[in-house]
DNA sequence: TTTTTTTTTGACCTTACATCA
DNA sequence: GTTGATGTAAGGTCAAAAAAA
């Protein structure tokens, strides 16, 4: 049974560095991955297989073309419009029915072995996930070349590989979208909180100007300070609030607010 | 332990755009 | 400059598998 479950989530944060620095149609008819002609034995089991594909991959560098990038590899680079699998008009399940038993031989699983459940679907293994995660942390796309040798080294088609970036970026981008949606959110609720605040104040000081005596007795409430340059209002001398944060009434409330809100908190958008 | 619901993820489709001959 | 072929990014979707309830 294959239970390889990891956690190599996305995780976002407000504040992750960019650290991220694309077939012919699946050529169903080729079989033979890399993975077969290294561990050619039919009745290996997958557990096996994998191991040794573990062992195999250790060291190898997933962005380095291998010397020879044979020309059926190079043929089976595939991009999403490709005119067979866009064009050919084969029935979705056709496809995956067909995939699913590349899939499964190049994983080192027999078609007898698997019999009437070759549909399953392929579930990467953990270290092709790890090497996949590694390599898209260097880069978040890919060129054919590194597409290809790292499709070589992990035993998958470049199609696969070429989806789990399509994939692995959609979804990056999908959470980076949630994250920042949270951040505007909070930054909506300091906001509101703050625009209250400062009616109260306002209400309190309309209210004191309408007694002289009692106004002129008054220290201001506010000590707000105005940068001549920037236009900005600055914190008072001797505050020591920073942020959104509210603060009880009398005392400076300041907001410095950069250009780009992005710039301290996110990642910089290209 | 079994069943149901939710989440994850591999794969595909479509559209838009860029590049090249 | 135009056109067709080709490749990729991005957004959306489906569905199998895994995890959680």
């Amino acid at each position: 049974m294959m239970v390889e479950k990891e956690d190599l989530g996305l995780s976002l944060s407000l504040s992750f560095p960019e650290n991220n620095k694309k077939s012919s149609p699946f050529n169903l008819m080729h079989k033979n991955s890399w993975t077969d002609s290294l561990f050619p034995s039919s009745d290996r089991s997958s557990e096996t297989c994998r191991v040794e594909t573990r062992t195999f991959l250790k060291g190898i560098d997933v962005n380095r073309l291998p010397e020879t990038a044979d020309a059926d590899e190079e043929a089976g680079v595939s991009s999403p419009n490709s005119t067979i699998s866009s064009v050919s008009g084969n029935k979705r399940s056709e496809r995956e029915a067909n995939n699913c038993e590349e899939n499964e031989t190049s994983r080192g699983i027999s078609d007898e072995e698997d019999g009437e459940t070759s549909k399953k679907k392929l579930r990467l293994s953990k270290d092709q996930s790890a090497i996949l995660e590694e390599s898209f942390k260097e880069h978040n796309t890919l060129n054919p070349k590194q597409k290809l040798a790292l499709a070589k080294s992990l035993g998958l088609r470049p199609r696969q590989v070429e989806v789990w970036f399509q994939n692995r970026r959609a979804r990056t981008k999908l959470k980076q979208t949630e994250v920042d949606c949270e951040f505007l959110k909070r930054w909506y609720e300091n906001l509101t909180e703050e625009n209250r605040r400062l009616h109260k104040e306002v209400q309190e000081l309309r209210a004191l100007k309408l007694s002289p005596q009692l106004y002129m007795q008054m220290t201001p409430p506010t000590t707000l300070t105005m940068c001549p340059s920037c236009e900005r209002v600055g914190p008072p001398p001797n505050s020591s609030s920073s942020g959104p944060t509210p603060t009880p009434m009398g005392q400076a409330q300041t907001r410095p607010m950069p250009f780009n809100i992005w710039a301290n908190t996110l990642h910089p958008r290209s």
